[in-house]
Parts: structure tokens; sequence; C-alpha cells
DNA sequence: CGCCAAAACGAAAATAAAACGAAAATAAAC
DNA sequence: GTTTATTTTCGTTTTATTTTCGTTTTGGCG
């Protein structure tokens, strides 16, 4: 009964971009693409039966039961753990070190965190995260080239990846849309999987910064394994399966004072 | 529980002009818009449960309990000069263009203006800039990497040239800090300068957009002359001396219609 | 102050506009 | 010639807007 059917070339590209934006509307589509509007509704309507895409009328939007409303939406969505989580990741980054702070809603978080920090040298490829940070007269804040995702102001691109192999810095702070039960680190998006794969590369210590909501989530592109972090903040203990694991390579978890 | 619905467009015109105008008369909306005070009134209603707009009888205005003007809105609030230099700009700029986008408060209301556009390319050195194109889907936005100035957003350096480098473009949209009176065009910041000048020479064509106020300045940094530029966007006509010179070259001077 | 009329208002019904799905017609690929 | 993809057509459904009408607010005026 459920016919998995490849998906054509637009059909990909529409997928993408619906990642990438969290929602679009059929006027935006028909500004994209030169087909009909009732081609981009079979689109859609093949879309929603084989992936997370959910339609709404006039449009269709990344499937909101799983995660993923638009951009502004997320940030509501669960403040308490992340700005928990930012505040620990926070006090452990001691005054004038230098850090990666990669794309996500956590690492924002973790950004409006050290605004209260001394003299960091922060190179980073979130607009977001350069939009908080850059007015502080005695943070140096470098963005990376690229371009730029309409979903969520992250850089990504080739050019990113080879402007951040320039740095060696002292902290990759890095969040991660899914933890599989093994331990896998999953993302949605190839390009920034391929970003995260760089800062942790390049950073003396990797922080690995995600809430408990991440171990009950999906996503399809492997971005490494949880034991390659120096550091596991989260909001609460993690499953067995990943317990042991962070056990076993002497990872430190750290979990909220409360 | 709260319902967020997106605003159309009517709906964020109303709000721009209310930020802009600080309040409004239903009078005045229905002079401007083409549909039924009851539709204004609902529209009204919605901006004034989604935004900080507060109804009054007969019309409303922006929320006064908020005084403190973040910098979008600082940036709303001047609508004169600029942002009818912007819209200017904007008509000339064809769809489906490539574009560079530099440094400064007139640029960046040129992106605004901009928004109405289709499948742009954007390259930008702006992080204001940035933000406010990158949420487009059909628009492609590039930033530029290197180090962010605290003053005003802007990304300069030695890799922001480098990267600029990379691409030749339709057009360069160059904002000026001040414009002597022979014609030479001047900037506060070196490497500001040196990015400016790379985007002119990777442009096709060079687009100056300055303001009136811009002949009265002073700055220390050269940057280039004003016959550099394919068209010149102003407010008002320029001084004599710089007029004769864009004749001379027979550079196009746009002015607002009216 | 209290009363009235004009204007503004909200709720809901009526109407207009758009987005929709199914299927036929057309175009493209094989 | 057959298959597949796309566009066109058309009747239906959803959404947006206008109209209608009874109520509330506003600003005179006795």
């Amino acid at each position: 009964m459920n016919e998995k059917k490849s998906l054509n070339a637009r059909q990909r590209q529409i997928l993408q971009k619906i990642q990438e934006h969290g929602s679009l509307t059929l006027d935006e589509l028909q500004s994209i693409f030169d087909v009909s509007p009732q081609t981009l509704r079979k689109d859609l309507s093949i879309l929603a039966e084989q992936t997370p895409v959910e339609r709404f009328h006039g449009g269709a939007n990344w499937g909101t039961s799983i995660e993923n409303l638009s951009y502004q939406d997320r940030q509501i969505r669960n403040p308490d753990a992340k700005s928990v989580i930012a505040s620990e990741v926070a006090a452990y980054i001691p005054n004038n070190s230098s850090l990666f702070i990669n794309i996500g809603t956590t690492t924002e978080a973790i950004a409006k965190a050290l605004l209260n920090h001394q003299s960091l040298q922060i190179v980073t490829n979130n607009l977001h995260v350069a939009s908080i940070l850059y007015q502080k007269p005695d943070f140096r804040v470098i963005v990376a080239s690229g371009e730029v995702r309409s979903r969520d102001g992250g850089i990504v691109g080739e050019s990113t990846i080879d402007f951040i192999r320039q740095f060696r810095l002292d902290y990759g702070i890095v969040g991660i849309s899914a933890i599989d039960r093994d331990g896998t680190l999953l993302d949605y998006d190839y390009r920034e999987v391929r970003v995260a794969q760089t800062i942790v590369q390049q950073s003396r210590e990797v922080i690995l910064a995600a809430d408990y909501s991440k171990f009950s989530r999906k996503a399809m592109v492997e971005m490494g394994h949880i034991t390659q972090a120096s550091h596991f903040f989260t909001d609460q203990l993690p499953p067995r399966t990943v317990q042991r694991l962070l056990d076993q390579k002497q990872i430190p978890v750290h979990l909220p004072a409360r």
C-alpha cells in the first residue's frame, strides 16, 4: 500500500526548499519553477504522501508533527531546556577563548548566554549568532562565507568549509538535530553536516549541546558519533544505551545544577 | 491556544505604515487601500493581537509601551529620503539578476525594497542585508566571510575581498558615507573602502545610491570617484559641480518621480 | 449631567475570489 | 505506438472580502 516511488528532480528540489525554508506557498513555488500550478499541487501531494511534508491550503510545510515549524515558531518551542543548557555551556567556557558556533537554535541560545563573557573570538556560520554577538565591542565575530539557508539563516556550502578550515579554535560548539539510540548524530541537510564535521575537526574541544527531545527525533544525514564530543551538555539524563557509550569513553555529561 | 497566523501582504504593509507614521486612522487607511472599512478593521484587530500595534477608536497606533527601539525599528522610522531612493533603485533592478549589496543604511533600505522582486542572486557583506533577504525562498543570498564590524554589522577584511573577487555580477549596489564637491567618494573605514572598491571592480554596472546629506559630510578615506558609477540614485539634484561631472560622463541621475 | 445623532464598531450572513481535485486533452519521452 | 508527464478544463471547496444590522462610543447641545 505504501507505494515508494522515486521523486523526480523538481520534487526533490521542492523537498529541499521546504526543508530549508520550513514552509512554502504555491505562489512562492511558482516564482521558482516555471510549471503550472496544477503540477506543483501534484508534486506537493506526492511529497505529502512520501515525506514528512504536510500540506495546507495554499502551500505546504515541513512536518509539524515531528518538529520544524517555521524558524520563528521553533524559537518559542522549548525555551526552558535550551536556555538552561545554554547557561551551563556558558559557565564552562572561559573568557578570552576562541570558539566555533554552528547552526541551530540551541547554539543561538548559547550565543545569548555568552553575552556576559569578555573578549571572546567567535567564528560562526550562523547568521543569527553573528547578529546576537557582533554588537559587543570586545568580541571579535568572524562570519563564514557561503549561501544563506532560508530556513534558519545557516550558512552552508563548500566555501563555508574552506573558510572554517583556516581556523583552529579552543572550542567547537555544535548542536544537532537528532541523536540515534546508538549514538549516531543526525541532521537534515547534508551541507550543514559537512560544515559541522569540519568544525569538529578544527576544534581542540568539541562541545555537543542537545536537549532530550533530540533523542526521539529522526533525521536522514549522518554527521558523526556522540563519542566524538569532548563534553556533552543536555537537560536530562540520556537514554541508557547512550549513557553507556559516554561512560565508556569517559565523556563528561553536564546536567543542569538543579 | 495562541493562534499564530502569518500576516498577509496588506497587513504587513499596514504594519509598516503604522511603524513609519506612528499612528493611522481608518480614513487614512481607506485612502491607501481599496478595500472596505470592515476589512481594514479586521486587519487592525489581527495586528493588535500579534504585533505591538494598539487600537483606538477610529484607528491604531504603534504600541507606546515599547519606547526602546531596536535597531530594526529605528531603521524603519526614517522612511524619507532613504526609502524613496530605495524604491527608485528597486524599480531599476530587473528580476532574475545578480547583485552585490554593500554596507550602509541606504543599501539596507534598498534590500527591503527588493523583497518584492523574484529570483535574485545577492552577494553581500552586510549582515543586516543578509538578514532581510535570506528568508525569501526564491532568493539566493550569499554572504561574504570576514570580521563583523560592531558598529553596523558590516563584514570587512582581506578574506571578504578575496571572496567577493570570485564573483562577477550584473549590478553592484554601493552606498557611500560622503561625497566631496569634486566628486570624490569618501568613507570612514579603510577596510570597508577596500571591499567597496572590489565590488565596483566585479560589477557589470555600478549603482551608486546616496541621499543629499552625503554631499555635506566629510570622511577620511578615498574610495573612488562618482564618475565610476553607471547610475546615480539620489533624492535631490546634486550640487552644480557634481552635476556637471555627471553630465560630462553621461551618467544618468535618477531622482524620485514626484 | 443626560440625551441624541453621527460615526465607529463587532458579529454574522452574503458574496466574490482563490485554491482545490479529478479527469480530459495535450505534449514529451521512449 | 505506447507510456509518462504536464497542462487545461471544470465543478467543488475553502478562504477572503463585502454587506447587513444591531450595538457601542464619541462629541455636541439643551
